[in-house]
DNA sequence: CTGAAAGCGCTAACAG
DNA sequence: CTGTTAGCGCTTTCAG
């Protein structure tokens, strides 16, 4: 006994006990009186075994709380049920992430990636640095990777899948596209939120948001049809080119309401900036819906809470989070994705009702 | 050729080409004309290279966009540079993590790990499952946790310590607490806020959030020793029992609210509640700051762009978020970790201004 | 249905 | 400083 505890210190076995030595399959194969081959197959499910025989096995594993080791599964057996949730900051801003959004596709994402017996890594990574996304499928660290935001890399994207990297994104779908998306219909949700407002009788529509990144972009394109299907002429003044940060878009809004250009309205790429744009705009006076009417983008648990409750576009989270996972599934086995749009809903609230 | 395209198909060596086979450490010893280990070494950095021979390694791989195969590296070396970071959910109520509070917390860990070269395994759990994270430490699956927010799960955490599991949890300190915590000054916190609101000539302050988990009941204690310390007589009936989720809180505010209490200010246990509860009061017809003075916790992003903006506790939470990191490697190479509490500073803003 | 044997890709003694 | 050798813990043919 005394032998034996040296001999554990000595080679770092174990903290402070013999019992710290972690079990692994050929113990359960000792105790269980059987080969290693036939606790991996009766953990496994395979047909092969004797139901009887997985039974005993399963309870023996479990009771010793057994948990397999999964660096030797993996690299065992070639398969690795790890993605790779990566969500691209702009570079030098990396509080996009504080965004509800992000963080209500990543719970969801997590929620079905569990679901389907996956592991989620998450990593931030620089959108400009796109491209190194791709070390972490090579290193065999994931299986397959989740780019949660587009920006504007679109060229990168499709260099990775000219790599073979299997990967989705959430965003739009683009011209000569590779790749697979998921992606509300940003168009159409410009389209809803404009025509919203148009028919509330507004006609100086401030569009606030960053159009360099696709899904704004494509917000802003609806945005312009809206003002082609109603024949009311667009006046480009009317732009407040915010990012998704909040702290900025502050000043940014203050900057336009300085300039004193006239308008009745606002239609913010997404709810933060919306509601940002809300306070900024009550602290100088003007009311809400009376003097501008406002509307979001996302529909963020708060936009309801807020006051006014803000008008918005809603997009089902939880349906994009299960449909970028389906997808990624298929490209993992080799057969072709569709890129997907999940619908989008105007959510009527006070920040834009008459009166 | 022909042969070998048609050997490439049957095995599913590649999807389309020869070219697609992985490439690894065999192959560039090979170009190099040194043996493997050799190539282990110089990727490593270790001192015995010849820093020559190191350099036309580490060059052919990068021109090779090599990967190391982290499983295999794993399975050999023993270690392991992932770390599990759980944010636990109340059961049935998964939306939490909406809170910007934990998107932030998470955004400063993956930045810590990344520095220190870890990966960052994202996981949700119950509250009340929690020792279910041990498996992923025992299956290899991540070298250690964190764990953010403790919830009312001070005993199975001690359990999990008691299992030699390494993890560090942001939370509070308790008695016989055999885990790191790092945390806010949670009872400072609530002092500061609840002396700010007396000290302004508020008296009826109206504490919000829910008083099971370890964090809000300390903010509450040092609410309760503020009231004493001005020799204040506190109202239990001053109490709103809200969850930190917005669907329900509004439900709450507006029950308590018809039960005409009289009150002149609100204290809540984090900036989502305050910011949901200043809507459901202005909807009420109530002004703010004039009539209820209202104070925050966490000091979101949007704190500051509410209107009116919303005074609130502040953390640093890129020192928490270094903080936890630091004593989880110190946890990880067996050395002893004090729990840490990081200050909290009273952010003023309108939300409590007189006037 | 079960076992024996051969590695997955890498690291780390040990021996030059 | 570099190569040889022996596995890490598991899966998977191939034989019974």
């Amino acid at each position: 006994m005394d032998v034996n505890r040296r001999f554990m210190q000595r080679t770092h076995m174990a903290k402070s006990d013999a019992e710290s030595k972690k079990i692994q399959m050929v113990d359960i194969a000792r105790m269980a009186g059987v080969s290693t081959s036939t606790v991996s197959r009766a953990l496994n499910g395979s047909p092969l075994i004797n139901e009887e025989t997985r039974q005993r096995i399963a309870d023996l594993a479990r009771s010793l709380s057994y948990s397999i080791n999964l660096s030797a599964k993996n690299l065992r057996s070639g398969e690795n049920r790890t993605i790779g949730v990566v969500i691209p900051y702009q570079d030098e801003i990396r509080q996009d992430v504080t965004d509800p959004f992000f963080m209500t596709m990543l719970g969801h994402l997590a929620d079905q990636l569990t679901k389907q017996n996956f592991d989620l890594l998450f990593s931030r990574i620089a959108a400009s640095h796109i491209e190194d996304l791709a070390q972490l499928y090579e290193s065999g660290r994931v299986g397959g990777l989740i780019v949660v935001g587009q920006w504007d890399q679109h060229e990168k994207l499709n260099d990775l899948a000219r790599r073979q990297i299997p990967f989705v994104v959430w965003g739009g779908q683009l011209s000569r596209q590779l790749y697979c998306t998921v992606g509300g219909d940003n168009f159409n949700g410009g389209y809803l939120a404009t025509q919203h407002l148009l028919s509330l009788g507004r006609r100086r529509i401030v569009f606030m948001g960053d159009k360099d990144a696709t899904e704004t972009q494509q917000r802003y394109a609806g945005y312009l049809q809206a003002h082609q299907a109603y024949k009311v002429a667009h006046d480009p003044a009317l732009y407040i080119p915010s990012p998704f940060t909040v702290a900025e878009a502050r000043v940014d809004i203050n900057e336009f309401l300085k300039k004193k250009i006239a308008f009745d309205s606002l239609f913010a790429a997404s709810d933060l900036l919306a509601i940002t744009a809300m306070g900024a705009m009550t602290q100088h006076g003007l009311r809400i819906p009376q003097d501008v009417s406002v509307v979001g983008y996302d529909d963020i648990g708060m936009a309801e809470h807020t006051y006014p409750p803000l008008t918005t576009i809603r997009q089902p989270m939880d349906l994009a989070g299960q449909a970028l996972v389906q997808n990624l599934m298929r490209v993992l086995s080799d057969k072709h994705a569709d890129s997907e749009v999940v619908k989008t809903d105007l959510i009527i609230r006070n920040s834009t009702c008459p009166v």
